[in-house]
DNA sequence: CGGAAAAGTTAGGATGTACTAACATTCTGA
DNA sequence: TCAGAATGTTAGTACATCCTAACTTTTCCG
């Protein structure tokens, strides 16, 4: 039976094959079909696997794939995803907020609650958080139905001098990012005003809060804001 | 890779494997060597099934196994089981308290958690709880070190007329139990009292908190006591 | 005690997932 | 434009887990 992650749906999907979708749904995100290598990148696998999962996944009607080119999630399997990136984000808020779990740290274990926990459970916990509409990053989740507010942001990076915004999201792939940015103040909710850009990909300067930060052009591309 | 359960712990066992184990330990505390047939039955799946772990649990060094006759738990075995029944059994603690789950609800949920949820979790979860010692079915919580109170108690069957004993936990296998238990009072904590016991398996008649209930034989010998 | 029933094991096959190595296609830059 | 680099697929293998069917061992009872 090869471990299908016994959810409470019958023809549950394993585990493995609910991350594929994930991965193919946040690369699909930038308009590309998602291209083998980072999918494998992004899992961590040979691209050889990634070709064999593609196939199952297409014979499941999951993902249309169009050989040499790439795939894209079928409406099934956007659903799918969906779904899977509801729980994600559930969890990850109920951890931090219920918990006390740092927000650099939800991840991984919400990476692997995300498969084994039921609708139930994780409308329990969105109940007890009163509907999150965002998690401890500032990423949206989607609602039950599947409607997620994906309009695309600007980061601070592409700021001008003396603007103010507040800041919304943040990638969460690296905790060590995120303790950093912590560090600083930058969290979702807060208000940043640009001082200062340096050219040449040079540091950014902002006010946060009273306090003066500088932080590298990467960073800056990674925080994600919104018009006050 | 084939699916391990991807806890913390590096050389992870799958979940299947985990299970047989917690399996295991609970048929073997009857003294008897695990048999085959029981373990098949109690996971649900074909006795030859059971053969090719046994053997494959056995190459780990987690379980003895005597061809034809049974196994029985090693100390890493017994260690395994012990910490995810202890997972087991926080988690349902858990669910019933902090996210309203009834009790008779909260077994197939941790059966599923269990396996994913990190040692950090579990922590977070029990310190949030208070430390508790026994889960919602009254059954003993395993330290981090693996102690574990496992005293054989005597069930309501084996009372006599006028005794009059304390609940301390029942079988937690079938929620529809679970529920007439509930309905008809029986909870761990509450006092009850022989007032009668019909001969020949007949039903036993008691008195818990003024109220007088009836319940068969059989429900009798699953709802375990200790003196007042 | 001895043979039939029950219990357990092995053989052989399926599925999901992964790997490496070899081959095929697409892209890219001189 | 076109050859080498980058990317992707296929072939062959491995392993965990499950199954059924056939065989073996143990148990039980007349
Ligand atoms: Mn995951
Ligand atoms: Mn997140
Ligand atoms: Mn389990
Ligand atoms: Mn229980």
């Amino acid at each position: 039976m090869a471990t299908p992650s016994r959810r409470d749906t019958p023809g549950a999907l394993t585990g493995q094959a609910e991350d594929y979708l994930k991965v193919i749904y946040h690369l699909e995100r930038s308009g590309e079909a998602a291209a083998t290598s980072d999918i494998a990148a992004e899992l961590g696998v040979a691209p050889a696997s990634v070709s064999g999962m593609l196939q199952r996944l297409a014979r499941l009607g999951l993902v249309r794939v169009e050989r040499y080119r790439g795939a894209r999630l079928a409406p099934p399997g956007r659903h799918v995803a969906l779904q899977l990136i509801r729980r994600h984000r559930i969890i990850e808020s109920f951890l931090a907020t219920k918990l006390g779990y740092s927000w650099d740290d939800v991840h991984d274990e919400a990476e692997r609650l995300e498969h084994a926990a039921s609708t139930e459970l994780i409308e329990r916990m969105a109940e007890s958080l009163g509907h999150p509409t965002a998690d401890p990053h500032g990423a949206p989740i989607p609602t039950v139905e599947g409607r997620v507010d994906e309009r695309s942001l600007r980061s601070i990076a592409e700021m001008t001098v003396r603007e103010t915004a507040r800041v919304v999201r943040m990638s969460d792939r690296d905790p060590a990012f995120l303790r950093y940015l912590a560090g600083v103040g930058l969290t979702p909710g807060v208000e940043v005003t640009i001082v200062a850009i340096a050219p040449f990909d040079g540091p950014v300067e902002l006010r946060i809060a009273r306090k003066r930060v500088s932080i590298g052009a990467a960073a800056a591309g990674q925080v994600f804001i919104e018009p006050v």
